[in-house]
DNA sequence: GCACTCCTGACCAAGAAGGTCAGGAAAGTC
DNA sequence: GACTTTCCTGACCTTCTTGGTCAGGAGTGC
Protein backbone atom coordinates (compact mmCIF):
# COMPACT_ATOMS: atom_id res chain seq x y z
CA UNK A 1 0.00 0.00 0.00
CA UNK A 2 2.83 2.15 -0.91
CA UNK A 3 3.03 4.93 -3.49
CA UNK A 4 6.25 4.29 -5.44
CA UNK A 5 9.06 7.16 -6.72
CA UNK A 6 8.07 6.57 -10.05
CA UNK A 7 4.22 7.15 -9.51
CA UNK A 8 5.17 10.27 -7.73
CA UNK A 9 7.87 11.58 -10.14
CA UNK A 10 5.33 10.68 -13.07
CA UNK A 11 2.76 13.19 -11.50
CA UNK A 12 5.18 16.11 -10.53
CA UNK A 13 6.45 16.07 -13.80
CA UNK A 14 2.52 15.63 -15.34
CA UNK A 15 1.73 18.97 -13.14
CA UNK A 16 5.09 20.93 -14.54
CA UNK A 17 3.60 20.24 -17.94
CA UNK A 18 0.00 21.03 -17.38
CA UNK A 19 1.34 24.39 -15.72
CA UNK A 20 3.45 24.81 -18.97
CA UNK A 21 0.56 24.14 -21.34
CA UNK A 22 -0.55 27.93 -21.60
CA UNK A 23 3.29 28.74 -23.58
CA UNK A 24 2.24 26.96 -26.46
CA UNK A 25 5.53 25.43 -26.72
CA UNK A 26 6.96 22.03 -25.26
CA UNK A 27 8.73 21.97 -22.48
CA UNK A 28 12.44 20.22 -22.46
CA UNK A 29 13.05 17.11 -19.98
CA UNK A 30 15.58 18.78 -18.42
CA UNK A 31 13.35 21.57 -17.58
CA UNK A 32 11.10 19.09 -15.69
CA UNK A 33 14.18 16.89 -13.97
CA UNK A 34 15.25 20.29 -12.84
CA UNK A 35 11.87 21.97 -11.48
CA UNK A 36 11.24 18.72 -10.00
CA UNK A 37 14.17 17.43 -9.38
CA UNK A 38 13.92 14.22 -10.74
CA UNK A 39 17.09 12.21 -12.17
CA UNK A 40 17.19 13.23 -15.88
CA UNK A 41 17.60 9.61 -17.65
CA UNK A 42 14.72 7.93 -14.69
CA UNK A 43 12.12 10.73 -15.96
CA UNK A 44 12.52 10.10 -19.49
CA UNK A 45 11.75 6.49 -19.21
CA UNK A 46 9.01 7.63 -17.17
CA UNK A 47 8.21 9.89 -19.68
CA UNK A 48 7.73 7.59 -22.58
CA UNK A 49 5.44 5.15 -20.62
CA UNK A 50 3.71 7.99 -20.46
CA UNK A 51 3.35 8.55 -24.02
CA UNK A 52 2.22 5.04 -24.37
CA UNK A 53 -0.09 5.65 -22.65
CA UNK A 54 -1.58 8.81 -24.29
CA UNK A 55 -0.93 11.14 -21.79
CA UNK A 56 2.11 12.94 -23.01
CA UNK A 57 3.17 13.84 -26.42
CA UNK A 58 6.66 14.60 -27.63
CA UNK A 59 8.86 16.05 -30.31
CA UNK A 60 12.91 15.91 -30.32
CA UNK A 61 15.14 17.68 -31.76
CA UNK A 62 16.20 21.74 -31.07
CA UNK A 63 12.85 23.20 -30.48
CA UNK A 64 11.41 19.74 -29.26
CA UNK A 65 10.00 18.88 -25.78
CA UNK A 66 6.97 17.35 -23.97
CA UNK A 67 3.48 18.19 -23.64
CA UNK A 68 0.22 17.23 -22.66
CA UNK A 69 -2.00 15.43 -25.01
CA UNK A 70 -5.00 16.44 -23.41
CA UNK A 71 -6.19 19.32 -21.56
CA UNK A 72 -5.03 19.48 -18.18
CA UNK A 73 -8.73 19.24 -16.82
CA UNK A 74 -9.20 15.76 -18.84
CA UNK A 75 -6.40 14.21 -17.21
CA UNK A 76 -6.74 12.61 -13.19
CA UNK A 77 -4.12 11.49 -11.30
CA UNK A 78 -5.21 8.29 -11.44
CA UNK A 79 -4.73 7.80 -15.35
CA UNK A 80 -1.18 8.94 -14.24
CA UNK A 81 -0.61 6.11 -11.61
CA UNK A 82 -2.01 3.60 -13.87
CA UNK A 83 -0.05 3.50 -16.43
CA UNK A 84 3.17 3.58 -14.09
CA UNK A 85 2.37 1.52 -11.90
CA UNK A 86 -0.38 -0.78 -13.04
CA UNK A 87 -3.86 -1.58 -11.96
CA UNK A 88 -4.49 0.32 -8.51
CA UNK A 89 -5.11 -1.92 -4.99
CA UNK A 90 -4.37 -5.74 -6.58
CA UNK A 91 -4.27 -7.96 -4.32
CA UNK A 92 -1.62 -10.41 -4.81
CA UNK A 93 -1.30 -9.63 -8.54
CA UNK A 94 -5.11 -10.08 -9.15
CA UNK A 95 -7.79 -8.02 -9.46
CA UNK A 96 -10.56 -8.08 -6.28
CA UNK A 97 -13.23 -8.95 -7.94
CA UNK A 98 -11.85 -12.24 -9.01
CA UNK A 99 -10.07 -13.56 -5.81
CA UNK A 100 -12.39 -16.21 -4.13
CA UNK A 101 -12.57 -16.77 -0.39
CA UNK A 102 -13.04 -19.49 1.25
CA UNK A 103 -14.08 -20.56 5.31
CA UNK A 104 -14.14 -17.24 7.12
CA UNK A 105 -12.67 -14.52 5.13
CA UNK A 106 -15.37 -14.99 2.60
CA UNK A 107 -16.22 -10.87 3.11
CA UNK A 108 -12.95 -9.59 2.95
CA UNK A 109 -13.57 -9.48 -0.65
CA UNK A 110 -15.53 -6.81 -0.33
CA UNK A 111 -13.57 -4.85 1.78
CA UNK A 112 -10.95 -5.21 -0.55
CA UNK A 113 -13.56 -3.95 -2.95
CA UNK A 114 -13.86 -0.85 -1.07
CA UNK A 115 -10.58 0.07 -0.16
CA UNK A 116 -10.10 0.25 -4.09
CA UNK A 117 -13.58 2.27 -4.71
CA UNK A 118 -12.19 4.36 -1.88
CA UNK A 119 -8.71 4.94 -3.70
CA UNK A 120 -10.76 5.86 -6.83
CA UNK A 121 -12.77 8.46 -5.04
CA UNK A 122 -9.49 10.79 -4.40
CA UNK A 123 -7.39 9.72 -7.85
CA UNK A 124 -10.31 9.84 -10.18
CA UNK A 125 -11.14 13.12 -8.92
CA UNK A 126 -7.73 15.45 -8.72
CA UNK A 127 -7.34 16.42 -12.26
CA UNK A 128 -3.85 17.96 -13.16
CA UNK A 129 -5.80 21.50 -13.74
CA UNK A 130 -7.15 20.82 -9.88
CA UNK A 131 -3.31 19.99 -8.97
CA UNK A 132 -1.33 23.27 -10.05
CA UNK A 133 -4.43 25.58 -9.49
CA UNK A 134 -4.52 24.61 -5.69
CA UNK A 135 -8.29 24.06 -5.97
CA UNK A 136 -8.36 20.54 -5.00
CA UNK A 137 -11.94 18.66 -5.21
CA UNK A 138 -13.91 18.61 -2.06
CA UNK A 139 -13.28 15.33 -1.52
CA UNK A 140 -9.62 16.03 -0.99
CA UNK A 141 -10.03 19.03 0.81
CA UNK A 142 -12.35 17.15 3.21
CA UNK A 143 -10.22 14.45 3.78
CA UNK A 144 -7.18 16.35 3.78
CA UNK A 145 -8.50 19.24 6.55
CA UNK A 146 -9.01 16.63 9.38
CA UNK A 147 -5.75 17.32 11.75
CA UNK A 148 -5.65 13.63 12.13
CA UNK A 149 -5.15 12.94 8.38
CA UNK A 150 -1.75 14.60 9.05
CA UNK A 151 -0.47 12.37 11.72
CA UNK A 152 1.13 8.96 11.26
CA UNK A 153 0.57 5.80 12.84
CA UNK B 1 -0.89 0.75 -4.17
CA UNK B 2 -1.11 -2.61 -4.16
CA UNK B 3 -1.82 -5.29 -1.47
CA UNK B 4 0.88 -7.87 -0.88
CA UNK B 5 0.38 -11.91 -0.34
CA UNK B 6 1.72 -11.18 3.31
CA UNK B 7 -0.93 -8.73 4.30
CA UNK B 8 -3.89 -10.94 2.36
CA UNK B 9 -2.52 -14.05 4.08
CA UNK B 10 -2.12 -11.81 7.80
CA UNK B 11 -6.10 -10.83 7.46
CA UNK B 12 -7.17 -14.12 6.45
CA UNK B 13 -5.64 -16.11 9.28
CA UNK B 14 -6.99 -13.62 11.79
CA UNK B 15 -10.03 -13.98 10.62
CA UNK B 16 -9.96 -17.67 11.02
CA UNK B 17 -9.01 -16.87 14.79
CA UNK B 18 -11.82 -14.47 15.31
CA UNK B 19 -14.36 -17.07 14.11
CA UNK B 20 -12.54 -19.49 16.49
CA UNK B 21 -12.45 -17.33 19.55
CA UNK B 22 -15.63 -18.99 20.63
CA UNK B 23 -13.88 -22.40 20.99
CA UNK B 24 -11.83 -21.33 23.93
CA UNK B 25 -9.01 -23.14 23.09
CA UNK B 26 -5.95 -22.43 20.77
CA UNK B 27 -6.02 -22.86 17.04
CA UNK B 28 -2.97 -24.50 15.67
CA UNK B 29 -1.12 -23.10 12.57
CA UNK B 30 -1.64 -26.24 10.48
CA UNK B 31 -5.29 -26.20 11.00
CA UNK B 32 -5.20 -22.00 9.99
CA UNK B 33 -2.81 -22.83 6.62
CA UNK B 34 -5.71 -25.59 5.73
CA UNK B 35 -8.77 -23.12 6.16
CA UNK B 36 -7.43 -20.57 4.41
CA UNK B 37 -4.99 -22.71 1.63
CA UNK B 38 -1.82 -20.97 2.94
CA UNK B 39 1.65 -22.58 3.08
CA UNK B 40 2.41 -23.44 6.61
CA UNK B 41 5.68 -22.37 6.93
CA UNK B 42 5.09 -18.88 5.52
CA UNK B 43 2.28 -18.42 7.74
CA UNK B 44 4.26 -19.19 11.04
CA UNK B 45 6.38 -16.46 10.03
CA UNK B 46 3.17 -14.18 9.69
CA UNK B 47 1.71 -15.33 12.98
CA UNK B 48 5.01 -14.70 14.74
CA UNK B 49 5.03 -10.88 13.35
CA UNK B 50 1.07 -10.60 14.22
CA UNK B 51 2.38 -12.40 17.74
CA UNK B 52 5.26 -9.38 18.13
CA UNK B 53 2.88 -6.48 17.13
CA UNK B 54 0.92 -7.79 20.47
CA UNK B 55 -1.99 -8.71 17.91
CA UNK B 56 -2.07 -12.41 18.40
CA UNK B 57 -0.91 -15.20 21.03
CA UNK B 58 0.74 -18.41 20.90
CA UNK B 59 1.63 -21.40 23.13
CA UNK B 60 3.97 -24.14 22.10
CA UNK B 61 3.12 -27.93 22.25
CA UNK B 62 0.22 -30.73 22.09
CA UNK B 63 -2.86 -27.83 23.03
CA UNK B 64 -0.45 -25.35 21.55
CA UNK B 65 -1.87 -23.11 18.89
CA UNK B 66 -2.73 -19.60 18.17
CA UNK B 67 -5.34 -16.91 19.63
CA UNK B 68 -6.45 -13.63 19.27
CA UNK B 69 -4.99 -11.40 22.11
CA UNK B 70 -8.06 -9.16 21.88
CA UNK B 71 -11.28 -9.12 21.06
CA UNK B 72 -12.72 -9.44 17.28
CA UNK B 73 -14.25 -6.15 17.59
CA UNK B 74 -10.95 -5.00 18.83
CA UNK B 75 -8.60 -5.43 15.93
CA UNK B 76 -8.98 -3.68 13.04
CA UNK B 77 -7.75 -5.19 9.59
CA UNK B 78 -5.74 -1.66 9.45
CA UNK B 79 -3.87 -2.89 12.22
CA UNK B 80 -2.88 -5.86 10.86
CA UNK B 81 -2.05 -4.77 7.60
CA UNK B 82 0.67 -1.87 9.60
CA UNK B 83 1.91 -4.90 11.43
CA UNK B 84 2.90 -7.33 8.15
CA UNK B 85 3.39 -4.05 5.58
CA UNK B 86 4.58 -1.65 7.75
CA UNK B 87 3.21 1.96 7.37
CA UNK B 88 0.10 2.30 4.85
CA UNK B 89 0.25 4.98 2.08
CA UNK B 90 4.00 5.98 2.16
CA UNK B 91 5.57 8.23 -0.52
CA UNK B 92 8.87 7.10 -1.72
CA UNK B 93 9.23 5.41 1.87
CA UNK B 94 8.87 8.65 3.68
CA UNK B 95 5.68 9.55 4.92
CA UNK B 96 3.14 11.83 3.35
CA UNK B 97 3.26 14.80 5.96
CA UNK B 98 7.13 14.80 5.76
CA UNK B 99 7.52 15.79 1.86
CA UNK B 100 7.82 18.53 0.84
CA UNK B 101 7.34 19.89 -3.07
CA UNK B 102 8.54 22.34 -5.34
CA UNK B 103 7.46 23.87 -8.26
CA UNK B 104 3.95 23.38 -9.25
CA UNK B 105 3.29 20.04 -7.45
CA UNK B 106 2.89 21.43 -4.10
CA UNK B 107 -0.24 20.60 -3.40
CA UNK B 108 0.32 17.02 -4.49
CA UNK B 109 1.28 16.60 -0.35
CA UNK B 110 -2.37 17.19 -0.18
CA UNK B 111 -3.66 14.61 -2.27
CA UNK B 112 -1.47 11.62 -1.20
CA UNK B 113 -2.34 12.87 2.63
CA UNK B 114 -6.06 12.73 1.26
CA UNK B 115 -5.02 8.88 -0.60
CA UNK B 116 -4.00 7.70 2.75
CA UNK B 117 -6.88 9.17 5.26
CA UNK B 118 -9.30 7.37 2.39
CA UNK B 119 -7.56 3.96 2.92
CA UNK B 120 -7.91 4.96 6.71
CA UNK B 121 -11.48 5.13 6.98
CA UNK B 122 -11.71 1.73 5.20
CA UNK B 123 -9.56 -0.09 6.95
CA UNK B 124 -9.53 1.19 10.71
CA UNK B 125 -13.30 0.57 10.24
CA UNK B 126 -13.16 -2.77 9.67
CA UNK B 127 -12.67 -5.20 12.35
CA UNK B 128 -11.94 -9.18 12.56
CA UNK B 129 -16.07 -9.22 13.90
CA UNK B 130 -16.99 -7.50 11.48
CA UNK B 131 -15.16 -9.53 8.70
CA UNK B 132 -16.50 -12.88 10.59
CA UNK B 133 -20.22 -11.81 10.59
CA UNK B 134 -20.36 -10.27 7.39
CA UNK B 135 -21.94 -6.75 9.00
CA UNK B 136 -19.15 -4.16 7.37
CA UNK B 137 -19.36 -0.48 8.35
CA UNK B 138 -21.61 1.59 6.45
CA UNK B 139 -18.35 2.75 4.66
CA UNK B 140 -17.97 -0.30 3.06
CA UNK B 141 -21.18 -1.21 1.81
CA UNK B 142 -21.87 1.97 0.65
CA UNK B 143 -18.10 1.71 -1.43
CA UNK B 144 -18.61 -1.89 -2.48
CA UNK B 145 -22.45 -1.39 -3.21
CA UNK B 146 -22.08 0.62 -6.27
CA UNK B 147 -21.62 -1.55 -9.57
CA UNK B 148 -19.21 0.52 -10.73
CA UNK B 149 -16.97 -0.62 -7.73
CA UNK B 150 -16.91 -4.06 -9.11
CA UNK B 151 -15.42 -3.66 -12.52
CA UNK B 152 -11.62 -2.96 -13.53
CA UNK B 153 -10.21 -0.05 -14.93
C1' DG C 1 25.68 18.88 -42.01
C1' DC C 2 25.14 19.65 -37.37
C1' DA C 3 23.23 20.43 -32.95
C1' DC C 4 19.62 19.27 -30.23
C1' DT C 5 16.32 16.36 -27.97
C1' DC C 6 13.69 12.45 -27.56
C1' DC C 7 13.68 7.15 -28.01
C1' DT C 8 15.08 2.62 -26.82
C1' DG C 9 17.13 -1.27 -25.03
C1' DA C 10 20.68 -3.18 -22.13
C1' DC C 11 22.44 -3.29 -17.93
C1' DC C 12 22.95 -3.07 -12.82
C1' DA C 13 22.77 -3.07 -7.59
C1' DA C 14 19.90 -3.36 -3.82
C1' DG C 15 15.89 -4.71 -1.76
C1' DA C 16 11.36 -6.88 -1.39
C1' DA C 17 8.22 -10.73 -2.24
C1' DG C 18 7.14 -15.15 -1.47
C1' DG C 19 8.59 -18.76 0.00
C1' DT C 20 11.55 -23.28 1.95
C1' DC C 21 14.73 -25.67 5.30
C1' DA C 22 16.71 -27.05 9.50
C1' DG C 23 16.92 -27.02 13.97
C1' DG C 24 15.84 -25.24 18.83
C1' DA C 25 12.76 -24.44 22.71
C1' DA C 26 8.55 -24.76 25.41
C1' DA C 27 4.47 -27.40 26.76
C1' DG C 28 1.91 -31.35 27.53
C1' DT C 29 1.55 -36.61 27.91
C1' DC C 30 2.86 -41.16 29.34
C1' DG D 1 12.44 -38.54 32.10
C1' DA D 2 11.48 -39.53 27.45
C1' DC D 3 8.66 -38.33 23.78
C1' DT D 4 5.55 -35.91 21.01
C1' DT D 5 3.64 -31.85 19.63
C1' DT D 6 3.68 -27.23 18.20
C1' DC D 7 5.53 -22.83 18.08
C1' DC D 8 10.00 -19.99 17.41
C1' DT D 9 13.91 -18.39 14.88
C1' DG D 10 17.34 -17.57 11.67
C1' DA D 11 19.41 -18.81 7.38
C1' DC D 12 18.76 -19.43 2.86
C1' DC D 13 16.79 -19.25 -1.83
C1' DT D 14 14.69 -17.66 -6.34
C1' DT D 15 12.34 -14.35 -8.79
C1' DC D 16 10.64 -9.80 -9.45
C1' DT D 17 10.57 -4.91 -8.59
C1' DT D 18 12.59 -0.59 -7.68
C1' DG D 19 15.27 3.03 -8.90
C1' DG D 20 18.20 4.02 -11.37
C1' DT D 21 22.63 4.51 -15.22
C1' DC D 22 24.84 3.95 -19.92
C1' DA D 23 25.32 3.99 -24.73
C1' DG D 24 23.81 4.71 -28.87
C1' DG D 25 20.09 5.52 -32.49
C1' DA D 26 16.59 8.35 -34.71
C1' DG D 27 13.85 12.42 -35.79
C1' DT D 28 13.69 17.61 -36.07
C1' DG D 29 15.12 22.27 -37.02
C1' DC D 30 18.42 25.49 -38.65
Amino acid sequence: MRVSAKADYAVRAAAELAAAQAEEAPVKGERLAEAQDIPLQFLEHILLELKHHGIVRARRGAKGGYWLARPADEVTVAEIVRAVEGPIAHVQSTPPEAIEYRGHSEHLQEVWIAVRASLRTVLEEVTLADLVSGELPSVVTDLASSKDAWVAR
